[in-house]
RNA sequence: GGGCGAUUAGCUCAGUUGGUUAGAGCAUAUGCUUUACACGCAUAGGGUCUGCGGUUCGAAUCCGUAAUCGCCCA
């Protein structure tokens, strides 16, 4: 074990970023916070850290986040449990690819052959149009930012005292999370829960990439609606329906209206003529048209919405695909089954109009020929109304049928449900968001993205002699040669060169939502050498609760189709941060703040302070302010300790005193505050409250300062042995209550004590309990000190007298029980108040006053 | 539209399960060079605990209701 420093003692000032700096080199250098395997699993407390996107900037709201987390974790060491405690990055996904593109100036076409010699070159933002590369060029750049982006997290998470064992990390595209999340997908297609199909998909058109529900945010968009007349099949009478889109006109497939609504029960089973394609669709009942939204009648296209995809599933009626991946009108073919016509010529020359445009276009071009035809009842009714995005898109989402991996959901929800409720949501009431979401939910999770940069599939298909793929028959990668990516692999019984040839195979050329590998980080950790064996539930899953339906659903979700268990006993969710407009804080947003700055401007314990006084699940404001707060406590523990060990030097003590020397009445009260304080911190560490036990540690903290320490200075500076071994104790027990927030400031003075001996780290040491104080009393006879003590500096104060003015004469009344207790305690009445000669007189009354008080003259300063 | 949360001093927040006179930091005011700390200390001013109704001997705390704000979901 290396020595934290050579010689005992404190410097004259504090210098936080010297301190750190040594601290994290003797923490690193002795591996304090490595995990001991050979611990009992109940001795054990195994934490499931989220990996944060390296490709983001690591703003103030993680700092936070982490922060609270590892302060529980750090309780969790100090009451002597082993710490698993891991930590990873994740770096795959679109986040990153996105960066890549912007960083380097450079773009994938999976069509373009590798470039051996291809060098990215950071480009800052220009004009130019970005470079086209290879995939596997692609796949280079992406790992070499990574590393750049770790590296830099890296340095922030030691900076801020976080107590990850740096030997449990991993990477969400490293090569053993490629193998576990395969593992899972394999896992999951042996017990049949996930399934390639063709169907209607969320698709984003500007990432021509598959989302899933869980990616999905409504916007509030400003919109139309179109009141369209579509005249009755053999009849002069006509309906009127309203629509925001009438560019799905050629998709539409049957107009609906509530079955209970009156207005539209006569013409249930009759036949509607589409205005200007002259389509005829059926006129049915459902229940998902809401009676007085618009006229009450709609219609039912392929796809305008979710409600379109899921009336289509049930009615048995033709997909009418209008809109392609690019999300422009594609080339159908206009009178030709499924898109009939009653006038084929006139239908196929106003779709041809549309083909090859946008949706916006479609529109335009779709109403001008509604006008044209008199088929448009009304001028369009501007309206606002929310549209689904991709949480990182720019155009609304459209559907779109395509084959994607699914995993099955909607028939889990209720065991889902069932899971949620054995696990621990720190606060409480988050549950209620997981229940939310399951119940919400209404779509299985697309998997498949086209993206590059993430874990592919494990899996080929076979390529049929007329040159189709077979998605009906996958071959599966044997599950011992993981991680496989499957178009560079050859599967099993077949040769390289029969890839993408009749009668050969083909690789699936997608990769898997960011996701799916998210959600196995407990099998990734336990993937690692030192995590083998643990087995789940972990015991605490730390998170924000915007990612409630993502991360802590999924990986829900898939410990309970792999193992039929719970991932982790607790879901310790944190809030977010609030910009001083109360905003919240997000890369999107554009207001967000990094935390270098600020731990150099305020120090890491400041920062720390900061975090720890948020309680858990609760919005907090940005605030440098508390910050500074939590800097004045560093130094001001740093100077009340620098004061305690002169004191002890003073009366020659350099070794631990014992408790049995603490004999004085006022001590053991005072060690009754004291142990209040344990008592309260320990329980609300349990209670997960970690921020009450910060604020009462201070508060007594404040407390010990300015009225203990100065009510038993005089005492100390005659070296009695009773104040000595007080002081010792108590300071002692501060620094350890305070060390799971202000790790770097009581570490330095734990290891500067004279009396210490050659330690490890206190962070290993163990958490104050009650039972440590063996010789405490009550607080009675401290409290009743103070009332006397206050009085008498209100008395000088109200007089403009400073602290030591001598008192030549004192009459002061206290209740009668006190007077006993005043008595036992006058020496260090008289000490801390300066009283000359026998000058105190105390009497009985019902309340404490002052009756008479006479001040002395202060002694002249004598030349230093 | 549905759900969840919040509303306490000028600002930011506590309030330990219903119990004396509701606390702290910042800010403000008046003082104090005190042998750890002026990045400090003492003292003071400042609150109808969002409104209304209820339960209770007793409510910031429990219940109902209204308003405002925030978040999540549709």
């Amino acid at each position: 074990m290396s020595k934290y420093k050579e010689t005992k003692g404190l410097d004259q000032r504090l210098n936080a970023a010297e301190i750190e700096n040594k601290c994290i080199q003797f923490w690193e250098d002795n591996k304090v916070y490595a995990y001991d395997k050979t611990a009992s699993r109940e001795n054990t407390f195994v934490v499931d850290t989220p990996p944060p996107t390296v490709s983001g900037s690591l703003h103030i709201g993680h700092i936070m986040s982490y922060t609270q987390a590892e302060i529980m974790v750090r309780y969790q060491r100090m009451m002597g449990k082993s710490i698993f405690y891991p930590i990873g990055w994740d770096d795959n996904g679109l986040p990153t690819e996105r960066r890549v593109q912007n960083y380097f100036n450079i773009a994938c076409n999976p069509a373009i052959p590798y470039d051996p010699n291809f060098k990215p070159q950071h480009i800052e933002k220009d004009e130019r149009p970005r470079q086209e590369v290879s995939r596997d060029n692609f796949i280079e750049a992406c790992e070499e930012l990574i590393k750049v982006d770790e590296k830099a997290f890296y340095n922030i998470f030691h900076r801020i005292g976080h107590s990850y064992d740096w030997d449990i990390t991993y990477s969400t595209i490293g090569k053993s999370a490629r193998a576990v999340s395969q593992a899972s997908f394999l896992d999951l297609a042996e017990k049949g829960l996930v399934k390639s199909i063709e169907a209607p998909t969320m698709w984003d058109v500007d990432f021509g990439c598959a989302i899933a529900q869980a990616e999905i945010e409504d916007r509030e968009m400003d919109s139309f609606f179109h009141d369209l007349k579509f005249k009755i099949k053999d009849s002069d009478e006509y309906l009127t329906i309203a629509t925001t889109r009438p560019e799905f006109l050629p998709a539409c497939i049957a107009v609906v209206a509530n079955p209970e609504d009156e207005r539209y029960k006569p013409y249930f089973g009759k036949t509607a003529i589409v205005p200007v394609f002259d389509i005829e669709v059926p006129i049915l009942a459902s229940e998902h048209a809401v009676m007085d939204k618009g006229t009450g009648i709609l219609m039912v296209c392929t796809f305008g919405d979710a409600d379109d995809v899921a009336w289509w599933k049930k009615s048995g009626l033709p997909i009418k695909q209008i809109v392609g991946l690019d999300g422009r009108i594609i080339d159908q073919e206009y009178g030709v089954a499924p898109f009939t016509s009653m006038n084929p010529e006139k239908a196929k020359a106003a779709y041809d109009q549309m083909i090859g445009l946008k949706m916006p276009a479609a529109r335009e071009k779709v109403v001008a020929m509604l006008r044209e035809s008199g088929d448009l009842l009304a001028e369009p009714k501007p309206i606002r109304h929310p549209v689904k995005f991709y949480e990182k898109g720019s155009h609304p989402l459209e559907f779109v049928s395509s084959r994607q991996w699914f995993i099955s959901l909607l028939p889990h929800k209720a065991d889902l449900l069932a899971q949620g409720r054995k696990i621990k949501w720190t606060p409480a009431h988050m549950q209620s968001r997981y229940e939310a979401w399951v119940n919400g939910l209404n779509q299985d999770w697309c998997i498949s993205r086209q993206r590059y940069f993430g874990v592919p599939f494990p899996v080929w298909y076979p390529i049929k002699d007329n040159g189709t793929i077979d998605y009906e028959n996958p071959i599966y990668a044997d599950k011992n040669s993981l991680p496989v990516d499957p178009m560079s692999d050859v599967p099993a019984g077949y040769t390289a060169d029969q890839r993408g040839v009749p009668g050969g195979f083909a690789g699936d050329p997608d990769v898997m939502d960011t996701w799916a590998t998210s959600s196995v980080t407990p099998q990734i950790a336990m993937a690692t050498e030192k995590g083998q064996g643990l087995g789940l539930p972990f015991d605490m899953r730390p998170q924000a609760h915007d990612i409630i339906r993502t991360w802590a659903f999924y990986t829900i979700a898939k410990a309970w189709f792999h193992d039929k268990e719970i991932p982790w006993k607790q879901a310790l969710i944190s809030g977010f941060v609030l910009d001083p407009d109360r905003k919240k804080m997000s890369k999107s947003k554009g207001n967000v703040v990094t935390p270098m700055n600020l731990l150099e401007k305020h120090s890491s314990d400041a920062v720390r302070y900061w975090a720890g006084r948020a309680k858990i699940g609760i919005d907090a404001l940005f605030e440098e302010q508390v910050m500074e707060q939590g800097r004045k406590l560093t130094m001001k523990l740093f100077n009340a300790s620098k004061f305690v060990f002169m004191i002890l030097e003073k009366a020659g003590v350099t070794n631990a005193l014992s408790q049995s020397d603490i004999t004085n009445p006022l001590d053991k009260s005072w060690l009754a505050q004291l142990k209040e304080t344990i008592e309260t911190a320990n329980r609300s560490f349990k209670e997960d409250d970690y921020a009450f036990a910060l604020e009462m540690t201070e508060k007594t903290f404040w407390n010990f300062c300015d009225n203990y320490l100065e009510i038993v200075k005089g005492r100390a500076y005659e070296a009695d042995k009773s104040a000595l071994a007080s002081l010792q104790l108590t300071l002692d027990t501060l620094l350890q209550l305070f060390a799971p927030f202000l790790v770097f400031t009581t570490e330095e003075i734990w290891q500067s004590r004279p009396w210490g001996a050659d330690e490890k780290s206190i962070h290993v040491r163990h958490f104050p309990q009650p039972e440590d104080l063996t010789v405490s009393t009550d607080t009675a006879l401290y409290n009743t000190v103070l009332n006397v003590v206050d009085l008498i500096r209100k008395a000088k104060a109200e007089n403009q007298k400073s602290l030591k003015t001598p008192i030549v004469e004192l009459a002061m009344t206290a209740p009668k029980a006190a007077l006993p207790l005043i008595d036992q305690a006058k020496r260090d009445i008289v000490n801390v108040s300066n009283i000359q000669g026998d000058a105190f007189t105390m009497a009985e009354a019902a309340e404490y006053a002052m009756t008479n008080c006479v001040f002395g003259e202060n002694e002249p300063k004598t030349q230093a």
